[in-house]
Formats: structure tokens, sequence, C-alpha cells
DNA sequence: CGCTATGTTGATCCATATCAATAAGTGTGG
DNA sequence: CCACACTTATTGATATGGATCAACATAGCG
């Protein structure tokens, strides 16, 4: 019943160096769900009681305070979240809802941290995971601190170029709403900015982008490894 | 030569559970050092050669970027610096400057990792470290998109207060000018932003802060343990 | 005691949010 | 397959939070 959803949780950096006895131990009360678009899967301030793995679809994190809302990343598959929660035992920081139809695994976190209490390796795994984790937030608060709304979309796009080989044409991978959510601004503005950056060479189509010189946008974007970079 | 700084390390969460021969390995090739203030102890896009710990006085986290510069966080005795670069052995995020006159213990990075490497109750201890780190990071980030300055500077003197055990009265832990760049604000906002909260019965004299009624200040923070209690 | 850095205040400017209206997609059921 | 409804995107007008610039006050510090 369980499908073959193992091998793809294994296939994790997380998973793929522990020990096949104690990775059973993990998958045994592990299961796997689909689930529609829009489905809150779990609430900011909960028990953190699964550690989730998205295997297909697209999953937002986003957080409230006080009726404001703002998305805060994008996870698509394969990847874990709420790691962090997990391993302290302390509730959720962030909410996360489906975008699309998504199969999601649900490893309960007791299991998580009992072999992380006694497999070193896995404690390891862990530990590379979260650096990495810590040290994407800390390039979105420089982003967000140091630089204006503008300058953060045209960096967003240049890094979106990237991920696509730096091909001069691509499809933006979110909803504009949402990717103004994720810059920190109203979407309204972010029309405006897309606009602001039509003399540096960006043409928007719906959500076809094309960047006609990239080093036109990067004079105003100046990128910097130490903000943009995803593995530095 | 190396003074008695072992027992202060050996303090920390990170360092104590571990054992006597792995805490000499990492302490062999340490040494502890004595800053003016003022110093820039390490700058972002550096190697990440050592692992920091503040033994005493006072050191500023920031970043620049573009001729801006933004604070990030700070740090007081006795706490670690710099982790998260030091394992995944990338470059500095965010560099680091003594506010006052400091003594840092300096760990060889190469000694940390091979360490992590061998022992998991160290590699344990780094977890919670991180994951603690991680989550302070997704707050700030939370505490940024979510509130307008007044909101920020609200919440940060309801958590001063806590951390001094509820005092109507208490000193501001910072220099106005960093704590505004902490905030995300300019000096002069800041200035504005305390004389916003005089309505809510802030009182400020120098750095002397006096809330009158902590309830009525809450009315405009909202504070939430999701983002500004420091244990969550 | 004076110098320099920090903090305050006021005037103004600018970026971004908000409000409102329209347009363009997208999905649904007839 | 089209028509309708609903959500999302754009555009314009306006408001406002916050930045900037400038002057002055204050407080540390040598």
């Amino acid at each position: 019943m369980p499908d073959t959803f193992f091998e793809d949780v294994r296939s994790l950096h997380l998973f793929s160096k522990m020990s096949a006895d104690n990775f059973a131990d993990l998958m045994r009360a592990a299961y796997v769900q689909n689930f529609p678009p829009q489905i809150e899967l779990i609430s900011e301030g909960d028990p953190s009681d699964f550690l989730h793995v998205v295997l297909s679809g697209e999953v937002d994190l986003f957080a409230r305070w006080n009726n404001r809302e703002t998305s805060l990343a994008t996870l698509r598959p394969v990847s874990t979240f709420i790691l962090a929660a997990t391993i302290r035992d302390a509730p959720y920081l962030m909410s996360a809802r489906t975008l699309e139809k998504s199969r999601i695994a649900l490893i309960p976190s007791q299991d998580v941290r009992a072999v992380f209490d006694t497999d070193g390796d896995f404690a390891r795994a862990i530990v590379a995971e979260l650096a990495l984790a810590y040290r994407s937030v800390v390039k979105t608060q420089k982003d967000l601190k140091l630089r204006s709304s503008l300058e953060r979309l045209a960096n967003c796009l240049l890094r979106q170029q990237t991920r696509v080989d730096g091909a001069e044409e691509f499809t933006l991978p979110y909803e504009k709403r949402r990717l103004a959510s994720l810059l920190g601004m109203t979407p309204e503005n972010l029309s405006r900015a897309f606009k602001g950056l039509q003399p540096y060479g960006v043409r928007v189509a719906g959500s076809q982008i094309t960047i006609a010189d990239r080093k036109d946008l990067e004079s105003l974007a100046k990128p910097s490894p130490l903000i943009d970079d995803f593995l530095v």
C-alpha cells in the first residue's frame, strides 16, 4: 500500500548515508498522502508531529501575523521541510500549503528524533541540511535589508536565469502574486517593478521573461555570491 | 599561555557533552585573543578558518552590499558564531566586529569539522545549535516582512523587558544607531518611532526606557511567541 | 574642555502601499 | 466549445511610511 516512495526519500542527502536498519525504522510508520491544491498542510504554532517530504507537486511556506501574510519559500520535489521544528520538538514557525496537487511523505517526528539520537551519520546529514537552510535564510535577510524592491526583483530574475542555464528566455516558476510576496512587495508594486526593468532589457509577457542582455541587468542588480548563489 | 578559557568554552551546550578527548583535540590549536573595540574580526566572503567564541565583550554581526550596511545580530558571552560556515567549509556570509573590548576564542575550522566527522554527540549538539539559530533567523524574517517599523520597535522593547524579568524600567542594550539598523530602519526614523510609542506609555531618556503599562504597549505590538519568544 | 560621534528635530522627497477600475487569464458547467 | 464566473494582473490616482538632507543638540572621550 505504501508504494515506492521509499526510494525517493532515500535519495535525499538527508537519508542517503544512514544505515538500512535505521532508514527502515524511520519508514516504518511513515506514509504518503496525496493532496489537492490549496490545502493547508500545517499551520504555524502546531506541534511538529511529522517531518514532511515533498515527493511531487509544489508547496508554499508562509507565515501570518495580525491578518497579514507573507510567503517565505517555495518547495519543490524532492525536499524536506520543517526539519528544525522536528529536531527541536518545537512548534512550526511557518505554515505550509500545497500550490498544486502534491504527494507528501510524512515521517513521524518522534521517529526522526529517535534515530537522530542514535545514528551519528544521520545527525551529520541533518547538520549539513540545517547549515544550508540557515545560510539560505541569512542570504534572504540580506537581500531584504540591503536592497530595494527593484534590486530584489532584478537579482531574482538573474537567479532564475542561472537556474535555466542562462537561457535568454524562460518562464517564471511562480505566480506573480506569490513572487511579490516572496520578494516582500505588493502585486501592484511588482507589476511596476517589471516595467522599471524594461530599460535594462527585461521583457515580460505573462510569465515569459526575456533578458536581452544579462550584463545590462547585472549593472543594476549587482548580484553577489554571498546573497544570490545557492551553493555558497 | 592559553589561560583558563577552556572552561568557558566547555560550558557551552555545543561542547559540554562531547568526550574529554575530543574536546582536547578541539582545543589543541585553539587560542584566545583580546581585541579592542571596532575591530573587524571577519569579513563576509573570507574562508571560514576559525569557529569564533565570544568570551567577553560584545560582537556585531553585519553585512554589506553596494555601499550599504546592515546589522544582523549582536553576540554576547558566551556564544559561538559562524558555525554554519565552519561546518559547510563555506565563506562567511556576515562580517563581525567588536563593539567593545572583547576576548574571542578561535578554534580552527578544520578541527571542528574533523571532530564533527567522528563524534556523534558533537554532531548532535551542533544540530541543536543550528536548529535554534535557523529558527531565530526565520523569526526575524517574519518580523521584518509582517510588521511595520513601529511595530518592530514596540515588540523589540517588549522582548527587552522580558529579558529583564519584566522590570518597568531598563536600559537599552544597544546603541540606538545600531538598534535602528537591526530593526531595518534609519536612526532618524527610530527617533520618531520612539515618539510614536509615547501614546502607548513608552518613556525614553537616553538609553533608559520606561514602559508604563505593558498591556497598553502590547495592544499595539501584538507580540507572538512564534516571532518574539527566544526559546520557542 | 573641546572634538567628534551620536542623537534629535524639521523639511522635503521618494519608494512603496493602498484604493479603485479595468483587463486578462483560467476554470467550470451548460 | 462557448459563456460565465472568478481569480489574477495591470494601470492610474492618491496616500503614507520611511528615507534623505540639513541643522542643531548632546554625550562620550581623549
